[in-house]
DNA sequence: ATATTATTCTACTATTTTAGTAGGAATTAT
DNA sequence: ATAATTCCTACTAAAATAGTAGAATAATAT
């Protein structure tokens, strides 16, 4: 049961982002040097970040990506639920008509557990937290 | 996120086994059809978790699986160990030299988070509990 | 003994998902 | 104009997953 490299990545970047402040628009190349990720496979991840509202962009030279709400704004449950699809342990646990057992599943009732102890932690934290948690304790001075 | 079907398809096998009681061994034939899970792809399942040591076996006619202890003795994070690999979110949170950023890595601070959770749950709960649960209040007469 | 039932073992294969690459178009700053 | 950068579409390689196939072994029933 891993994430995908698509969510690993994504949150690797968008912290990138957040940690970056308010300086003006960060690069994906930036972003692949610090993460060692490939700029090209990077792209389509910030483009799908960018689709569900997480981060903007800017065009041409100079331009890159940036936040677009401020980190206490941004719910991880959120993030996790664009890059990975369904934070979901298995398909009956959201979708009932799955399976016809769903209603009696003593397996079901164990997923049911185990999404909602994962969401639980999702949703109690944003992305600033991610940050205030680092070890270094790095300041963030972003402004929206 | 998903959980393999060699995950799914094991416990509910370990869980027909428990909710059989103990009148002898259970074919495997019977699991998969009740199950709904091809009899092969469920042989090669059942070696993984006899190995484990939480079924046994007995060969030739009316032969079949039974558990190997009572329920309430077996854990459900070891039947996952077992039968998942790890249930870890990212090679780093188990293994921290996977990464060089590992010792400040904001990211991995929240995979150990999510890790922690499901693990908290899978420790507390036994096969017994899952039986228990069952929306029908199964009883379950089990000896060893 | 023989036939039947069932697990055990080894190997192969098809499908799906994941991860990544490639190339060019559009846009903007200098 | 030129260089830098995102944007868009399509392709491809690799890995994991899910399953199939067939014969060997063991126990039971007749």
């Amino acid at each position: 049961m891993k994430l995908s490299t698509r969510t690993r990545y994504g949150i690797r970047a968008i912290l990138e982002l957040a940690m970056s402040g308010n300086k003006g628009p960060l690069q994906l190349k930036i972003i692949a040097q610090r993460q060692d990720i490939s700029v090209k496979y990077l792209e389509q991840l910030m483009v799908v970040l960018k689709a569900a509202g997480f981060v903007r962009s800017v065009r041409g030279a100079k331009g890159g990506y940036m936040l677009a709400k401020a980190p206490d704004q941004i719910e991880l449950i959120n993030v996790l639920h664009c890059l990975e699809g369904t934070v979901t342990t298995v398909e009956c646990v959201e979708n009932k008509d799955y399976c016809v057992r769903a209603a009696d599943c003593a397996a079901r009732d164990l997923w049911v557990k185990v999404q909602n102890a994962i969401e639980d932690v999702l949703k109690s934290m944003t992305l600033q937290d991610l940050v205030n948690g680092t070890k270094g304790n790095k300041t963030l001075n972003y402004q929206i």
